[in-house]
DNA sequence: CTGAAAGCGCTTACAG
DNA sequence: CTGAAAGCGCTTACAG
């Protein structure tokens, strides 16, 4: 195995400088038509691929962007959310030629310091914000280090912060009104984590559709998001004396554990309950009934939270002054399936 | 927003040479303990964080390793699996201030591409191999290319790849005898695809597992560890003449669908038909009853991972002619829950 | 259009 | 123990 060639080797192959190797490799003005050419088939005859490294340290990029993750290791692997909007995320960066370097805290703390530190470092150009929290420190701290961010959530106020989000009214709506037509008059809700802006944010959209649609009564119950606390809110709400005919949970994996304390109690589902998870994944359709769900394209999702990400590291010091941008993705579509039905 | 202090800062501060700077924060010898000290005052005063492609390039190693997933994008979330084998590896590899850089793709040869590309441009020092082929090209190429490696699973024959593996025939052992003592003659497992290594392995320790039992029937059927195949097969086998009374599944996510098809076509489980997931994971506690398992902690076994290639890395070029190592992890151990009972 | 040179921010032999 | 210098492999003004 030999040295890997240079931008040097294949100069004196073509006996021109480096600085004409350079200008022909990256499509600049600088060099003829012809040695343009003839550069370029040297270089691919001797293999040549740039090295980051000093690229990087040349232009002073990373040509990589970061994500950390901040959620405790066996709930993280549960949720097919992450990895559906990672994938979507890296397919874009991957075509503008970025890398995707992650990394798993677990707090809050940690995860600022390993922003700090990545930015330092000049590690990542770049960071995907996820879990936006309603008290968030990071919507102050991280536009004011000067590392480019976009949140996958919002709106965000402040407009420091760039952030790719989507309307929750509509479908908090088309769900209570296809509820209430199916004869469901006490709904309940599981939802998310409280200190989630994106739970504050269903919980008004929910409680406006509440009281437009006219449900007898509409309660929220926070939880985390993990299997135990959906099935223990289920129970509970069950095993209550006005048992709501319908349950809607904030994501896939608590709307199982629900279907399973339904299934534990002898509730038939959707003959004296029905069911409806937010975040559509193939985890909805795993199940007897299959659930119906809130269907959104969480690859294209984080396809395009990238895309933002990367606009924003392009033109990065271009208007300090203007505020940040706010991109809006198609909002959560109802899919029907097998685990609602009329009201009992 | 300054400029970020180098060493050249560092050294004029102090009134040093650049590589007297280097010396010390380094922990070389080439300076005095008080000067070292000194240095070391003023670079934490001045937040100083060396750039990482500067280093890159005067050392030639990335500090960091890359893991290719080729997975669709549809079915990568739904497996807690790969979320939870990154998040080990990750947590070892931070702690050597290593980063990990992720890439979606889609075909081996787009794979092979990506660690040529990568080793090329120096973007990685290292990779980990997932879901090793009973054919693979990569047990081959990746070595030639001189790309330290370590895949995920094994043993691997050859030896110039190291492996993390363990042992399955304990573990399918385990399963058959606890079904047969739970009365269970007829027994089928939902397998993985065929072609993947681990597949072969698990379909050699079961048959020897079926025989030494005594088992009056053991098939395994392959399927592609998606919940669809899962139910389908489920579907299959509860409406065959001579129906088994017990079946194993090759992952949770089919496992969980079986369960689904069970209800579906009204087989009470655990009364007449048990389940065990191979791979426990949070999804097999989601559901009721909760699903028997076979438990490891993918985790650890991430980690382990991460432990070996970082060493692989560390001793690069070291023993060229040696074997590559093959590492033994610990064999899966069954977790009987709710899905497992007496044969009726 | 082309070439020679400086620079990015580190590390590391090599002399004193 | 310490300093001055070269080098890693690129990019990019700056002269011709």
């Amino acid at each position: 195995m030999t040295r890997r060639p240079t931008i040097a080797d294949i100069a004196r192959a073509a006996g021109v400088s480096k600085g004409a190797v350079s200008y022909a490799l990256n499509g600049r003005p600088g060099v003829s038509a012809t040695t343009r050419e003839r550069i370029l088939a040297i270089a691919t005859e001797m293999g040549f691929v740039p090295n980051r490294a000093a690229r990087s340290l040349s232009v002073s990029s990373a040509q990589t962007v970061g994500i950390a993750l901040r959620r405790p290791a066996r709930t993280l692997g549960i949720e097919p959310f992450f990895m559906e909007l990672i994938s979507g995320m890296e397919a874009t960066l991957s075509a503008g030629s970025f890398g995707l370097t992650i990394q798993i805290v677990t707090s809050q703390e940690e995860e600022l310091e390993v922003y700090r530190r990545w930015w330092a470092e000049r590690r990542v150009d770049g960071v995907l914000l996820c879990d936006i929290h309603v008290e968030d420190r990071r919507i102050e701290v991280v536009p004011s280090l000067g590392l480019p961010a976009v949140a996958v959530g919002g709106p965000i106020e402040g407009g420091r912060l760039a952030a790719v989000w989507h309307d929750d009214q509509e479908p908090c709506g088309e769900v209570l009104e296809y509820l209430y037509a199916l004869g469901h008059r006490r709904v309940a809700r599981v939802a998310g984590l409280p200190h989630l802006l994106h739970t504050t944010i269903r919980d008004a959209a929910f409680g406006a559709a509440a009281r437009n649609v006219g449900l007898d009564s509409f309660t929220s119950i926070h939880a985390d998001y993990t299997g135990e606390q959906g099935a223990r809110i289920t129970r509970r709400l069950l095993t209550s004396a006005a048992r709501p005919t319908a349950i809607v949970y904030d994501n896939d994996v608590m709307a199982v554990a629900g279907l399973g304390v339904a299934h534990e109690l002898g509730v038939a589902v959707p003959e004296e309950l029905s069911i409806v998870a937010w975040d559509d994944s193939p985890l909805c359709r795993l199940t007897h009934p299959t659930l119906t769900s809130l269907t959104r394209d969480i690859t294209a999702y984080g396809s395009r939270c990238a895309e933002l990400l990367l606009a924003r590291i392009g033109e990065r010091g271009a208007n300090p002054g203007e505020p940040a941008p706010s991109v809006q993705f198609l909002p959560a579509a109802l899919s029907p399936r097998g685990s609602t039905g009329p009201a009992a």
